[in-house]
RNA sequence: GGGCAAUUAGCUCAGUUGGUUAGAGCAUCUGCCUUACAAGCAGAGGGUCUGCGGUUCGAGUCCGUAAUUGCCCACCA
């Protein structure tokens, strides 16, 4: 027997398990239609957060769904080796331990990244485990696994050969603490309080001299000219002249380049084109020499003089010092500028001059804008205005670095002998060549994620099978980093998009709408969440509490009155299996009206359900469904049910609307669905999660009868407005006009029934058919009575709107007539109790 | 600078293709221990849907515009 509170702990204990090894997750039965998704993968190093926990929740949500309708599903799960956060968490961990990374070698400090992915990996399955997600683990890989290792090499080797990927010097953004590029997604850029620097650079051989404003003094080093507009009249007489670069004295060519803006600044610009993106582009366009004065660990090089050895910072405040001395500072003007930081070690990522590998965007990213424009082949957006935000990025991109200075990774495979590149799957003959000491980056092995895991390249029945995926489920701040490449990858590597489906929700945010994060100490972790609520209170918040695609303040006051959700509908389910319990087959053959009216709300609210799960509108099923269960099911049909419940058509109905509504709301909340179903008194299947998806029954949809109770309901609460409004005590006797058994016994009326009026205060309670007068000791107060005239002030009003709105030819003629016929009855209605409410 | 959103009850949010009197939860008020549930039940109050203009018989919904807020991208020598 249930207890009478839900009980989560209890609940959901040891069904996980179960159903693992029931093979219930499993994919592969050939007879039916296959359904695919595959997980985003975490990142092998974390903790799964409130935003993973709705991940996974809205994926586990469509895959339950898609099984009991009958799919063969696969849900692919797996996790991200995270190249440069997996690796500078290794690094930490040896550095305590006194151990350096280079000391240590490459093949040990690997070894210690596998031991750490173990260790990690397993947590990460755990957490999945108790979220209740239904993946496949037998079909489980690893970003970094052979399989993919394989899968990212043949890629890397062909799009050498097609030209796609390129080897180059650029200005890239450098990780100088990780010690490793960075593509541009990986950098975050922060407002920062810094100053505008004027130095002077004196013309050659006068005492005339140029006021170079500079945010980064310390490159000037590396200046190899002066840039000014050639439209700026105050600089033109010095276009082909030379300065002299303060402090190195070395002479350096004033050029003439739009990239000086004249009116930012003083309109000079010093030119560094080893430490600046735009002036790389200067310098490649005057021929100007590129000097790096950093190592690569920011610190200055001999370039920088007696400056060598020191940090970025250190220079800077040496040098200031001196230039001031000199007399070559003219000011310092404060000002706040953004400043890229490295997403992962946080640290001022250095633009610097190196040589490293990308991939050419032009014909990739022109593939998808195509593909786009075509329904039949793109990737479809919930909700769609995410569409623009891939579109966006693919007009703009830039060329994408992908050699990472790290050894955690795929391992870039070319090797070098000489100036000679080989660029292989395996290493190539004879002596001498080197292998690149770099990897990739991780994006560029997760962007084959929904075909790497699935074998290719080799022609499995897998990617035959749930190649392209059905759907990717993923937050928005995730399009560019990961989306944007797999759709690219997958269309030029496999022909095809790589889903058809792409979901996007939104981000977790504390109460105030802040972002959680470990300064703020506002972080709630999802475990906690379920050791309180359980899991499925928890599944089903995160997923419904929202629209697709916005952000969720994180309130844990509703994940309350979610438990109090489930905790109606355990209660309910209770009630009902207290009742059926002796009930062996469904006999159908004397539906009441109230019978009738139930089914008709449940198939009804079960052809919208199926509606919004198709088009992932979780939070409008929570919605409906919530509705339906509270009042239809549980406020009338229940009660309805108590006066009739040793009728076994009326146990059937109870049955198949409870084992409907578990059903419907299995996918979010599968424990507590699994525990009443497995008590079901007859039970179709050994678990809910493989039963069959209940379908729309037209034959039980009973529109007379659905509103006959529906007026009957409209009546009853009137009466008890009427009653609880005007604090008239239980047993006031009552005159009505009806013998319908169910009002009677809803209004708990048979002992307090009269029929003749009598001589004292009443009060005239009228709705469709029916009509009662309830008459009452009391005085009516002042207060009731000013109740009465605004109520009846309020139908006024409303009669003349209706009454103008019909009389509105253009409306009668155009608006649909069954709307206008609904006016014009609901008008008559409102007549009526006007008069009624006047008679009183 | 470019782009994308949002603005609805005290708070957090819903509101399908325009169509009765705009809905939930929490909070507030009134009355109830009515044997499924007091973490409950029966009711109530609370909104000129950010402002202005337009299209329409009809606008929270479509168009324009202003304000405010948020996010993303780029740039900031």
């Amino acid at each position: 027997m249930l207890e009478t509170k839900y009980d989560a702990k209890s609940v959901e204990e040891n069904k996980y398990d179960y159903w693992k090894e029931s093979g219930y997750f499993k994919c592969g039965n050939k007879s039916k239609n296959p359904y695919s998704i595959v997980i985003p993968p975490p990142n092998v190093t974390g903790k799964l957060h409130l935003g993973h926990a709705m991940n996974v929740s809205i994926q586990d949500i469509i895959i339950r769904y898609k099984r009991m309708q009958g799919f063969d599903t696969l849900w692919l799960p797996g996790m991200d080796h995270a190249a440069i956060a997996t690796e500078a968490k290794v690094v930490k961990r040896l550095k305590d331990q006194g151990i350096d990374k280079y000391e240590y070698g490459r093949e040990k400090f690997l070894s210690a990244c596998w031991d750490w992915t173990h260790e990690f990996g397993g947590n990460i399955r755990d957490q999945w485990a108790k979220m209740g997600i239904s993946v496949d683990y037998s079909r489980e890989r690893f970003t970094l696994d052979e399989g993919l290792n394989k899968a990212v090499t043949k890629v890397f080797v062909d799009y050498y050969n097609e030209g796609i990927i390129y080897r180059g010097e650029r200005i890239i953004n450098w990780d100088p603490e990780a010690q490793t590029a960075l593509s541009n997604e990986e950098v975050l850029y922060k407002e920062i309080e810094g100053a505008f620097y004027h130095l002077k650079y004196y013309i050659e051989g006068t005492d005339e001299y140029l006021d170079v404003a500079t945010t980064r003094p310390e490159t000037l080093f590396g200046d190899t000219a002066v840039a000014v507009n050639p439209e700026d009249e105050r600089y033109k007489k010095y276009i082909g002249k030379n300065v002299s670069l303060p402090i190195v004295g070395k002479l350096i060519p004033v050029v003439a380049d739009l990239h000086a803006d004249p009116e930012f600044g003083t309109g000079v610009v010093k030119i560094t084109p080893a430490h600046d993106p735009n002036d790389f582009e200067v310098g490649n366009r005057h021929n100007l020499e590129r000097v790096v004065v950093m190592n690569p660990d920011a610190t200055m090089n001999e370039d920088a003089g007696k400056y060598v050895g020191m940090t970025r910072e250190e220079c800077r405040e040496a040098l200031l010092k001196d230039l001031e001395e000199q007399g070559l500072l003219i000011k310092v003007e404060p000002m706040t500028h953004s400043v890229g930081h490295s997403e992962r070690t946080g640290v001022m990522v250095e633009p610097y001059l190196s040589k490293q590998w990308f991939v050419k965007m032009g014909t990739l990213a022109e593939r998808v804008l195509k593909t786009q424009e075509n329904n039949e082949e793109k990737v479809n957006f919930v909700p769609e205005k995410f569409e623009k935000t891939l579109t966006h990025w693919m007009e703009n991109c830039y060329d994408w670095c992908i050699s990472r200075q790290l050894w955690w990774g795929h391992r870039i495979p070319a090797w070098y002998k000489g100036e000679e590149v080989y660029v292989g799957e395996t290493a190539p003959e004879g002596d001498g060549w080197i292998q690149d000491e770099d990897v990739l980056d991780t994006w560029f092995s997760s962007a084959l994620w929904p075909f790497s895991t699935l074998g290719w390249p080799e022609k499995t029945e897998d990617m035959e099978r749930y190649f392209p995926n059905d759907c990717l489920v993923t937050a928005y701040d995730i399009i560019f980093f990961w989306v944007a490449r797999m759709v690219f990858q997958a269309e030029h590597i496999t022909g095809t998009r790589p889903f058809k489906d792409c979901v996007i929700h939104g981000l977790i945010r504390d109460k105030q709408g802040r972002k959680m994060s470990k300064s703020l100490g506002n972080g709630v972790d999802p475990m906690d969440m379920i050791e309180k609520y359980g899991v499925d209170a928890l599944r089903y918040y995160l997923a419904t509490d929202v629209a697709p695609g916005t952000d969720l303040r994180f309130d844990e006051e509703k994940l309350t009155s979610t438990w109090n959700y489930i905790n109606k509908i355990w209660n309910a389910s209770r009630f009902v299996l207290l009742n059926i319990e002796d009930l062996d087959s469904i006999k159908l053959d004397d539906l009441t009206d109230e019978d009738k009216w139930i089914l008709t709300k449940y198939e009804k609210i079960l052809d919208s359900t199926i509606k919004h799960m198709d088009k992932y509108e979780f939070n409008l099923v929570g919605m409906e469904t919530y509705n339906f269960i509270y009042d239809d099911f549980c406020s009338h049909y229940i009660e309805f049910a108590k006066f009739n419940s040793s009728s076994p058509t009326t146990k059937s109905v109870l049955y198949i609307v409870l084992s409907g509504i578990l059903k419907m709301l299995h996918p979010f909340m599968p424990f507590v669905t699994e525990e009443i179903y497995g008590m079901l008194p007859i039970k179709t299947h050994e678990s809910i999660m493989i039963s069959d998806y209940p379908k729309v029954d037209e034959t039980k949809i009973f529109e007379e009868e659905e509103r006959v109770v529906d007026n009957k309901i409209e009546f009853i609460k009137s009466f008890r407005n009427v009653k609880n409004e005007n604090n008239i005590s239980k047993d006031a006797k009552v005159m009505i006009s009806t013998d319908d058994e169910i009002i009677i016994k809803m209004l708990k009326l048979q002992d307090v029934m009269i029929t003749e009026p009598m001589d004292i205060h009443s009060y005239n309670v009228k709705a469709n058919e029916y009509e009662a007068t309830i008459y009452f000791e009391k005085q009516v107060t002042e207060e009731e009575l000013k109740l009465k005239e605004k109520q009846i002030k309020d139908l006024e009003a409303s009669i003349a709107r209706r009454k103008n709105l019909l009389a509105n030819e253009s409306y009668v003629a155009k608006a649909p007539e069954a709307l206008v016929q609904k006016e014009r009855e609901t008008l008559a209605k409102e007549e009526e109790l006007l008069n009624s409410l006047k008679d009183r």
